[in-house]
Formats: C-alpha cells, structure tokens, sequence
RNA sequence: GGGAGUUUAGCUCAGCUGGGAGAGCGUCUGCCUUACAAGCAGGAUGUCACAGGUUCGAGCCCUGUAACUCCCACCA
C-alpha cells in the first residue's frame, strides 16, 4: 500500500507477512519480561514435535494462544508464551524415536546410549529452526528461547529435584508390579499409553486334569500360550460346581507341574466355565490373586515376547507361534474341548500399534492417591477452571480412580533415572547429583539405565522452564500462570499431571484456566494421521491463502472443546473476508485527504455517522466480553458481521455521496469517521488478523510505531447513539422494501424511479433521503404526511413507519399487484391474531417479564398501522 | 461396564443465563452500480432426532427412547 493511487486491487499477503513478521520480531515486540509495572498473562501451550513438519493440530493451538496473547498484550498486560522450545525431547521424544526405527532401523540395541543421543542431538538440530520458521508463518507472536532449556541442563534439574523429593517422601517407589510391555519397542508403558481396541479372538476351552483322577476340570481362556506360567487354577468360593474341587491339585497340561485348585471371589461364575487359570506373571488380576494366595510368578516370556527357558519346548517361540504350537499340542492330547469366537478387548502400544503383553516386571512408581487428593480439591474448589467447563468432569473421572504410575521407560531418550545401584552391597541410592561410590559401603556404583515417562518432564513445564527450583524472579513473576490452551485428548497425559506436579511441587496450581479445543478432522470427520496420509499441511494453506486467512478458519465457526473439520471453502471464506477488509481500505485510503486520526465533534456527525460510531462501539464491548469469556469464535463472528454488513455494504454506500460531492464540506467528517472506525475496528481484529490489520493501520493516519503495541479499544458508553440507531433501522428496512418490489417486479437498477415516502417519522426521511438515491435507486424522493393524490396504480410498499409509492405505473400488473397485497395483509392478520392472543392470555400478561409485554404491545400497534395501509391501498386499487 | 459428547437448512456448523430459528458454503434470480465478480442486490429451503413433562411461553430446562462419536475400565 505504498503508494495510495496505486493500492493492489486484490489482497496478497505474500506481499506483507514475512516483513511485517519480521519487523515485529526485530523491534522485540513479543519480549516478555519482568516488568513490575505490568500485570503478568502467562500462556501454556504444548510445544510441536520437533518432527521438522507443523501439523494442523498445532496451528489451532498456536492460533488460539496469540489470539490471547496478541489481545492481552494490547490490554497493557505483560504477555508470555511459556518459554523454552525442546520440552525435554518430551512430547518429541516419541516421534523421534519413531522416525528413528522407522527410517532407520535403530532400536535401543542397535547403537550404544551415546551414539543413540548423538543421532537424535543431530536429528532435532536440523529440524528445531524449521519448526520455528514455520511457527513464524502462522503469525506466532511468541518470543521463544530455545536455548533456554535443554533436555541436559534447567530442565534436567528440576527433573531430578522433583525424582528426589518424591523419592524421599516415600511417593515414589520401585517395585514388581504387572505393568504394560511393549515387545517392539522393548519398554513398560503407563496406562495411559496402552490403546484399547475390539479385536476378534477366540476363547479356548482347554482340560486340566485332576492328580491320581480320572477328573478334569475345563478352563476357558483368550491367551492359551500363558498357560506356561500357570500356577493355579480358580473357581468362586460360592460355586456349587466346584465345591468339591477346591484345594485338589492338577496337572497342567504339557507342562506337567502341579498346582493347586484355589477359591477366590475374583472368579466371576457365569462367565467362561466359572474356572480360571492363573497366571501371576502375566495378568494383572492374577497377579493380585496370586498375591492373595501366595503363589508363584513365573515369567515365561522374553522382552520381545518369545517364549523363555521356563517355556521347555516352546523356548524361542514368538508368542503367537507359540499359541498356535500350543493349541495343536493340546488337540493331538485330547485336551482342547472346544474353541469358541470371542470378541475382546486388546490393548495396543499407542506409539507403534504392537499388542501389548502384560507382564510382571521391577520399574519404578509414583504413588498416586496422596497426589491425587490436591489435584482433585483444587479444580473443585475452582483454583484451575475448565473452559469448557464438562472437562473438569473427565479429568475428575480420571484422578479419582487413577492408579500408581508406571515412570521407568527402556528408551535412551529422555532423562535417565537418578538412582545407583551399588555392585557390592545392592544399595540403592536415589541422588540429586551424580554419585561413583555407594554411600554406604563405599563400593562401586552404577546407575539405573532405563528413562523416566516423557510426561514426568512434561509435567513440571509450567515452572521447570521458569527456572524452577531455582528462585527466580521470573517464576515468582509468571507463575502460577494463567491459562493452558491445548487440545482434551492429552487431559489424561499432560494437563491432570501438570496439576498435580503444580500442586506438589510448588504448592500452587500451574494455571488458572484451562481452555480445552477441539480436533481438527479432516473433510469426512475422521482424524488427521499420518498413515491416513489425510493430513493438511498448514503451510500449504498460508502460501496459497495467508496465515489471516488460516488463523480465521481456524479460530471460527466452532464452540470451544468442539472437534473441527477442516474444508478448504471454509479458508476461502476467510480469505474472501480479508479481500473484503483489503478492500475497504482501499476504497477509504483512495478518499482520504486528512493525516489524523480523530473522531469530530459530536455536532458535525451526521445521522449514519452515529449510527456507524455507535454500532462500532457495542462491537468493542462484544468482542471484549467474548475474549474475556474465550469465546473466540463468537467475538470474530461479530467482527466479520460488522465489517462485512454495517461498514462495507452499508456505511461505505451510505456515505459516498458525500465523499465524492467537493462542495460538501461534511465529506471531511466522513473521511474522520471512515478513519476513526476502520482503523479501531482493525485494532480488535487485530488478535486474529494480525497481518492484514497491521498493514491497513500503518497506511491509515495513526499514532503509535505499531498496531502490535497499540492499545485495544474500550467500550464508550458516550459513543452510543441509540435514537440514530434506530432511526437508520427505518431508513435501511425502507431501502430494503424498495430493493426487494424492484427485484420482484424485475426492474433493474438502470431505470430509476421517483420514491413518494408517506411518513410521520418526517424527519428522519428527510435526512435519509439522499440515500434513495443511491441505494434504491430514487430518481427523485418526495417526503409527506398524506397519499391524498398519490396514482392508486403506483407500487405501494409498506414498512414499519412509512408507505412508499414507486410510480412504475406501466409495470405495475393489477391481478398481481392486489393478489400480492392480499398475502400482505394475510400475513399482516396473523401476525396480529398472534400477538394478540399472547396479549388475551392472562398468564404472559402476569407473570411474563414488563419488558416482553411491552415488546409485543409494541408490535401489534405496529402490526394494526401496517394493516391499515395495506387496506387503504387495496381499496384504492379496486376502485381503479 | 462407567463417563462425556453429538442429533438444527442440501453440506459444515453457530444459537450465550428459556421470550418470534442463524452464518458460511451450495442453490435460484437480477446486476461488470467508478473499493471489492475473492463482488453487489434479492429470493428459496427447517415438525430444531423421537416421546412425555415443567412453564404464560421450550431448539434451550427435566425424564425417557433411538442413532452416531469419543474417552475411560484388569472379566479370564
């Protein structure tokens, strides 16, 4: 927009938004620092995979975040983007060691710890600035640092302080537990790792005779290969069947070991043959019976799922070569009584699909309930606040039924666990710093192997990259900071962990809202994945359609917490949009003679400059309210509703017969009110169009270096207009009218036609009809307060506080026209008949609100003048 | 098995604490009106899933039903 005669007819924002980016980031507007005089707003997002490839997934979350932090900042607030980038290889960590075995081959085994960092140091270097150049295009105004925290240093720190005091008050333990193991990826997972989903198997009835008998007993089972480490059989106390067998010994099939027939309420009596093989070492509700019982574990598998040497001679097997050996063996034996096709739940390695084994295994703990307690107490007692408000339900759900947390992860990336084993006496010592000698009997130490879950590291992210457990001022500033946008499907790994770790270790929340979003999905509604290859590139859209016109898709048309599908009409929408605003300046800045930016006196404004003025106004309390509330998508909707109706189709119309008349000095106010409102109206769209409003607001007569820095408008109860308001609602409905015969009768805008307004609002015409000319294109416009000698063949309309004649009397059909003015006043008659019931029924007359009664009193008066009107002008047609 | 969500125009979705059903896209008609055809003006299209209930009044609140979605869960 350089030169003002020469503006691009067409908005383009190749052209702008890589400056613009960078002078904002050059002139340090996204700095956030401790500043005393400012109030702090301190912003949590996931960070992105460092996966070298910004997903849409991220843009939404990026998009919703620095509309907040863009708005906050114009409110005066000091406004951070929680800092730091590489989360400690968290999130990342998952992909990158994917990508890694994926596209190279590697697994723990393959290279030693420090070749494997080596590649995976090399791998996130190379992809860190691209992901950060992508960010920039999404219009990110975040000032991150990512050297700040790396996996080896700040945030290594607080790991360990937090591994630490956990340790020592007895919250975290290590231990025996059934945990979930992934045979591909050799490593335990948590819960919340595991994926369930409905896979059809087969249930298999298998007999295990009774010692010294003839007897048998028939047990049912889906996974018949773990019947190697069976070590007793159950059956519910209360079950007739069985009474007699309880405490006998069996002798398990192909094994030949003997084990007992044991009672236990666990056993369920109608399911399966009410008989249970158990399995301590493989399944967690054996395990616990087993506990009960006393009974021997016996792991028959390897890491990678073959069977081991307790398996005799299925030892190497895989486990489902194993099962299939099994089956057969059994069926050449007489064993297998029958199989049967059943549905049933598997769980699944999230990260690469292979089913989960269940299998007894020494990693490390969290105890969850004493940290649960807090973390439950401080989102009912509203500390941290769910937006929408239902998530609070989930993540209830969730913590109070939360079981301990498996933290020891096989991987080579992530931070290593800071407990020593000595060689000598077994100790074990759980240290902040790196020891060499037990401190109890001085002998050789070595450190646990094995990495702590991503999301231990994850959760601390609030205050580790604030310098936590350090003192510093920025912690003591920023934090607890105010609001996590993210997405609900990582309640469970990040936000309910992040709580409790806030709560823990710092004693307060880590952040007073959480304001939850949907997923974006692809055109048909499914997920955006990967394997799907459905995925949309954002960056594909921003160099085709601009970061305002993807920031606008993605910031409207939903309800926060909502899934969104992503349609490429709904960008286009949103370029149209910005196109729209490109133009309008356009038109503004060609008609523009002043270089301030000023509202004129009162006095001088003319009856469509208030109403403008006034409209503008109670958008700035809209948007405000809307923001304030995170209802993003209702605040844009307003603004695109008032730029695209109010200003553009109406005011910038309304207005031209002023701004191209030289001798009417009142095209000055005009130019101060196209100024004054466009360039505040680009200070509230600002947040969510960053790019198009700053380079508008910097062509337009402004004060101030950037609109990046510029103050968001305030709500002036002196700039609302109510009378002109409604003054201008006549005038538009009466242009309307007149649009819409003309359209009906098919007389095009070409041949103008004199308008005869019958009125009482004389006034108000008067000063409308100027307008006529333009918009309903009026050859003439004469105002009265009487239809005495008005052609009765003339078109007749009837508005709200006017009847309007077009004399297009060689147009004008009779038949058509009283038959139309028939459904007139038909219509006319209902909606009276309807008011006036509600106003006969003595209910709505008591009991509803004074207001609502009023309202329609009101109509029907209305109603009843329009009907009259409607008569008269069929009267005077009959008698034609 | 537990929990949550959805059901509104042809499509995708809004509809805030109950007071005459909305947007975008699509569609139809007419316009290149000197900011914009990525545009302007006008039109059509809804038993608000179903059945009850509360209320003067229900898309919205309550109960139940149906269909679809998602999350959680150690029934072999």
């Amino acid at each position: 927009m350089e030169d003002k005669k020469n503006i691009a007819k067409t908005y383009d924002p190749a052209e702008f938004e890589d400056r613009l980016y960078n002078t904002w980031v050059e002139k340090g507007y996204f700095h956030a620092e401790v500043n005393p005089d400012k109030k702090p707003y301190t912003i949590v997002i996931p960070p992105p995979n460092v996966t070298g490839q910004l997903h849409m997934g991220h843009a939404l979350d990026e998009t919703l975040q620095d509309i907040l932090i863009r708005y906050k900042r114009m409110q005066g607030y000091e406004a951070l983007w929680v800092p730091g980038t590489d989360h400690a290889g968290i999130a990342t960590q998952i992909k990158v060691e994917e990508n890694l075995r994926v596209n190279e081959g590697l697994t723990r085994y393959d290279l030693g710890r420090e070749k494997f960092l080596e590649k995976v140091w090399d791998w996130k270097k190379q992809y860190g600035d691209r992901i950060i150049t992508q960010l920039k295009k999404i219009g990110s105004s975040c000032d991150w640092d990512r050297e700040r925290f790396t996996m080896d240093e700040g945030c290594s720190k607080a790991v360990r302080e937090v591994f630490v005091n956990l340790y020592n008050k007895g919250l975290i333990y290590q231990g025996s537990r059934i945990i979930n193991w992934c045979p591909h990826c050799i490593t335990a997972l948590s819960d919340a790792e595991v994926e369930h989903t409905e896979q059809a198997g087969h249930f298999w009835h298998i007999k295990y005779p009774v010692k010294n008998s003839d007897d048998f007993v028939v047990i049912a089972t889906t996974r018949p290969e773990t019947l190697l480490g069976d070590t007793a059989v159950a059956v519910n106390p209360e079950d007739e069947r069985y009474k007699d067998i309880i405490g006998k010994t069996l002798i398990l099939p192909l094994v030949g070991r003997e084990i007992p027939v044991i009672a236990d309420e666990y056993v369920d009596k109608e399911f399966g043959t009410g008989c249970v093989k158990i399995t301590p070492a493989h399944d967690p509700n054996d395990f616990e019976v087993g506990k009960r019982h006393n009974l021997e574990q016996i792991k028959v598998m390897n890491d990678d799922a073959t069977i081991n040497s307790y398996g005799g001679k299925y030892e190497g097997m895989d486990r489902y070569e194993a099962r299939k050996a099994i089956v057969k063996d059994l069926e050449e034996l007489g064993l297998l009584v029958k199989v049967e096709d059943h549905s049933h739940n598997v769980g699944q390695c999230y990260r690469c699909g292979t089913t989960v084994e269940p299998i007894i295994s020494k990693q490390w703990f969290v105890k969850m309930k004493p940290l649960a307690g807090p973390a439950i107490e401080a989102v009912k007692n509203g500390d941290t606040q769910f937006v929408p408000e239902r998530f609070s339900k989930t993540y209830m759900n969730w913590m109070e039924g939360v079981f301990d947390w498996c933290i020891s992860r096989q991987l080579w990336w992530g931070h290593r666990i800071p407990a020593f084993y000595c060689d000598e006496c077994g100790e074990t010592t759980v240290s902040k710093e790196d020891i060499t000698v037990c401190p109890k009997c001085g002998g050789h130490v070595h450190q646990d192997e094995d990495v702590l879950d991503t999301w231990f590291s994850s959760a601390l992210w609030p205050f580790s990259t604030l310098g936590w457990p350090d003192k510093t001022p920025e912690l003591d500033y920023f934090y607890p900071t105010s609001t996590l946008v993210t997405a609900y499907d990582i309640i469970f790994f990040w936000v309910a962990r992040m709580i409790f770790s806030g709560l823990e270790h710092t004693g307060q929340v880590p952040f007073k809202r959480v304001f939850m979003h949907g997923l974006v999905r692809d055109s048909q509604g499914r997920k955006m994945s990967k394997s799907l290859g459905n995925g949309i590139d954002p960056l594909e859209i921003i160099d085709k359609y601009g970061a305002d016109a993807l920031r606008f898709t993605l910031a409207t048309g939903n309800a926060p917490g909502n899934d969104m599908r992503f349609y490429i009409e709904r960008v286009e929408a949103g370029r149209n949009f910005a196109n729209k605003i490109w133009n309008a300046s356009r038109f503004t800045m060609m008609n523009l003679e002043i270089d301030e930016n000023k509202l004129p006196p009162v006095d001088e404004l003319r009856l469509e400059d208030k109403w403008i003025i006034s409209k503008y106004n109670k958008v700035v309390k809209n948007v405000t309210d809307n923001l304030d509330k995170f209802e993003l998508g209702i605040a844009l909707a307003n603004l695109y509703d008032f730029i695209w109706e109010s200003f553009c189709d109406w005011y910038i119309e309304l207005v031209k017969p002023r701004l191209f008349d030289k001798n009417d000095p009142s095209g000055k106010t005009a130019q101060y009110v196209l100024t004054y409102v466009l360039s505040n109206t680009m200070k509230l769209l600002h947040p969510f169009m960053p790019f198009i409003t700053e380079e508008i607001w910097q062509h337009l007569p402004h004060e101030g270096e950037s609109i990046v820095i510029s103050r968001f408008p305030v709500y002036d109860e002196a700039l609302v207009f109510e009378d002109e308001e409604k003054a201008m609602g006549l005038i538009m409905d009466a242009i309307s009218a007149v649009r819409n015969r003309r359209a009906e009768m098919n007389v095009p805008p070409s041949k103008k036609a004199k308008v005869i307004i019958v009125t009482g609002e004389n006034d108000t015409f008067t000063k409308g009809a100027v307008f006529f000319e333009k918009l309903a294109s009026a050859s003439e416009v004469e105002i009265r307060s009487d239809r005495s000698g008005i052609n009765p063949n003339a078109v007749n309309i009837v508005v709200p506080s006017a009847e309007i004649f077009l004399p297009l009397d060689e147009l004008v059909d009779k038949e058509a026209e009283l038959k139309r003015l028939n459904g007139e006043k038909k219509k006319l008659e209902g909606e009276i008949k309807r008011v006036e019931g509600k106003l006969s029924n003595q209910g709505f007359v008591s009991k509803a609100p004074q207001k609502v009664v009023d309202e329609e009193r009101a109509k029907g008066v209305k109603y009843k003048e329009m009907l009259e009107k409607v008569l008269e002008s069929i009267r005077a047609m009959e008698t034609l």
